[in-house]
RNA sequence: CGCGGGAUAGAGCAGUUCGGUAGCUCGUCGGGCUCAUAACCCGAAGGUCGUUGGUUCAAAUCCGGCUCCCGCAACCA
């Protein structure tokens, strides 16, 4: 017997800094559809996810909780695959990266890169802020002061491991605008111009600056940072480097590694890189996807809330949100999510089309034949279109799963899911049943709609792992008959079919009625308690200072007299502000939520004795204060100002 | 002039490679049907294809200018 043909798809291990949310549904249901499709076409497939559980933001998350670092991903860990099996996720790994032969194989891997002279000791060219316990390169820091606080930095004394990432830029070039590695290839040039054409940077790989990761097993002070212990999940779960699997030889290379666009640039250069140095071959294609947007916003954690899936899946079914986010999502683009749009797709596909097919169907062989079909027949018109199409179906499918268009692949499934409800009307059955006359042909019709849902069901399972299985009970269909090669066939189903019929697939959802409810559910109680907890943390958090600390930042009226866009800036505008004695320059990047002339003859309120800053060629003398709240693009910000008091008045 | 993507019916999108009757889904309106989950089927309305020039017998499509949006990079004192 030969081997069977492998098939290695993954999602990306997630960052447990907090809950799933829908956004992480998308990359995995997309990979769980297409390793059920794969394993049903008879490929041994592995399928791989996990958690990346590292770095200094899962240090301060635990913190923040009181509970070590280990307690804490454990927890959250846990709710991801809970998650996962909630949405019938059939993946055959899950990778945790504090697992211990994940462990042992990064630290051989990071030896051997070192060994081999890829990796080197080195020193931050940038300075170190003491208070951040954060290293800044050169580009980083602002006029050689720290991004974050602003205060001094020392010159850095800290070494750190780096990896050369030049020797490997042309194939990488390559590989991205030569192959069809990257899906979709239109994001090639922007990584191309923005990063390789540039010159690759080394790429930092070890850290000083917090413990909770894996040691550097030659020089125990050091912990290995995100890229070479995250991005290398995908060959230590198969064993490389480990004891643990030795499945390495069998599965690698990936066939493919889904990621979102956020963090397409590591899996596309640092990724291909690593594999490179280690002297591996390269995954086959990386597909990268849009983000799930709500109400045109990024999801966020506030958001979470909002679309908690596990909400969401007991009230409508995992089937019915997995079809959801993968019809909606195109490759590439982002796609919007609303309760609204949802539940109209889910009405309008899975109620009114594919579960109300089933159900006319079935419930019409029970009427008119009792449950049973006889097994003369009568061909007639409209049959050979239905048969053609539903016919042809399972190759345009399996073209459409190996380009990763699941959305398409969902088209064409729906589309003959149309075709058949079109034929019940073309043929009206109930007219047929009128006359005795009629049951060969009423006979076949019934038989031609059973053996089109066999179609449609056999290669939906992969999508909609829990509910086909129950259409194809209905439609009467055996294991055998519901095979996927069947599914390229039509006439499968025995000729005297017996039907069982049962719930609705897919009930129709009240759509005033449930948006009121979901509203209800989510109505700003738990984000506002988030944002509580939030705040409630970062107040405690904040260092005291003393009365001359607060002196020693001097904060006066000011009135603005002009105001202009810095050129090549999104977010700066450049102020004129007369401080009482004279104008001074300031800049503030405020672009984003105040027009120029808004602010012209406003009295506003600013630091006075902040070093002056070069912002884009503009030097800034202070700093103009705001209101600040959220942040990304929920942030707001509304700018200080105070009437009747002149400028140069002091705030204390 | 940092790099890239985009603007097509009320909404969401395809069509642009290789010019030739502007299409799909949802929504709206009208009709048909009664097997079915008030579902299904048919039809209609609705677009000067962002704007402006050019090439052409012919431009959503090719070329140039402009406006706006979105990513990436930079930047938020």
């Amino acid at each position: 017997m030969c081997k069977k043909e492998t098939f290695y798809i993954t999602t990306p291990i997630y960052y447990p800094s907090g809950n799933p949310h829908i956004g992480h549904c998308y990359t995995t249901v997309a990979c769980d559809s297409i390793a059920r499709y794969k394993r049903m076409q008879g490929y041994d497939v592995m399928f791989l996810t996990g958690t990346d559980e590292h770095g200094l933001k899962i240090e301060q998350k635990a913190a923040e909780k009181g509970v070590t670092p280990q307690a804490y991903v454990d927890e959250i860990a846990g709710v991801f695959q809970r998650l996962w099996r909630f949405m019938n996720i059939s993946y055959d790994r899950f990778i945790r990266t504090t697992d211990d032969y994940h462990v042992e194989s990064v630290q051989n891997i990071f030896k051997a890169l070192y060994d081999k002279g890829y990796i080197y000791k080195g020193e931050y060219s940038g300075k170190y802020c003491v208070p951040c316990e954060s290293f800044w390169t050169e580009s980083q820091l602002v006029d050689g002061k720290c991004p974050e606080c602003g205060r001094e930095v020392v010159e850095g004394k800290e070494e750190a491991y780096f990896f050369k990432m030049a020797p490997f830029a042309e194939r990488i070039e390559k590989l991205l605008t030569e192959t069809d590695f990257l899906r979709p290839k239109t994001r090639a040039t922007e990584l191309v111009n923005n990063f390789i054409k540039p010159g690759l940077e080394d790429l930092c790989v070890s850290r000083t600056s917090f413990r909770w990761g894996i040691p550097v097993s030659f020089d125990e002070k050091h912990v290995v940072y995100v890229w070479i212990d995250a991005l290398s999940n995908y060959i230590t779960a198969l064993g490389y480097q480990n004891h643990a699997f030795g499945e390495f030889d069998k599965y690698w290379p990936a066939d493919v590694h889904m990621v979102a666009k956020d963090i397409m640039r590591f899996h596309a250069i640092i990724w291909p890189a690593m594999l490179m140095a280690l002297e591996l071959s390269l995954p086959k294609h990386l597909a990268v996807h849009g983000w799930i947007t709500f109400n045109g916003q990024k999801m966020s954690k506030s958001l979470g809330n909002v679309v908690d899936p596990f909400v969401l899946g007991e009230r409508y079914g995992a089937d019915a949100i997995r079809y959801h986010i993968m019809r909606e999502m195109a490759l590439g683009a982002d796609s919007s999510f609303s309760n609204e749009i949802m539940i109209n797709r889910i009405n309008s596909d899975l109620a009114n089309g594919l579960g109300n097919l089933v159900s006319r169907t079935v419930a019409m062989v029970e009427k008119y034949f009792g449950g049973t079909l006889p097994e003369e027949r009568q061909e007639g018109d409209f049959d050979a279109e239905l048969i053609a199409e539903a016919t042809a179906l399972k190759a345009k499918v399996d073209d459409f799963v190996d380009q990763t268009q699941l959305q398409n692949a969902l088209t064409e499934i729906f589309k003959v899911v149309s075709r058949a409800n079109k034929y019940i009307d073309e043929t009206a059955p109930w007219v047929l049943a009128k006359d005795e006359q009629n049951r060969a042909r009423l006979a076949t019709v019934l038989y031609n709609l059973l053996d089109t849902i066999r179609i449609i069901a056999t290669l939906l399972s992969a999508f909609l792992p829990t509910s086909m299985p129950k259409a194809l009970e209905q439609i009467g269909a055996c294991e055998a008959c519901a095979s996927y090669e069947n599914s390229g066939v039509f006439g499968k189903l025995p000729a005297n079919v017996t039907v069982h019929k049962g719930e609705a697939l897919f009930p129709r959802i009240d759509v005033d009625k449930e948006i009121d409810a979901l509203n209800n559910i989510f109505r700003n109680a738990e984000v506002e308690d988030e944002r509580t907890v939030r705040l409630r943390n970062e107040l405690a958090g904040v260092a005291q200072i003393g009365i001359d600390d607060f002196a020693a930042c001097d904060i006066r009226v000011g009135e603005v007299r002009a105001c202009e866009r810095v050129k090549r800036s999104k977010k700066l505008l450049q102020f004129s502000i007369f401080d009482g004695a004279d104008e001074r320059t300031i800049v503030s990047g405020i672009a984003m939520y105040y027009q120029p002339e808004e602010l012209v003859g406003k009295k506003i309120l600013f630091v006075s004795n902040l070093k002056p800053v070069k912002l884009c060629g503009v030097e800034s003398h202070g700093m103009i204060l705001s209101a600040v709240e959220g942040e990304g693009k929920d942030e707001k910000l509304q700018v200080l100002t105070i009437e009747g008091m002149p400028a140069g008045a002091k705030i204390c």
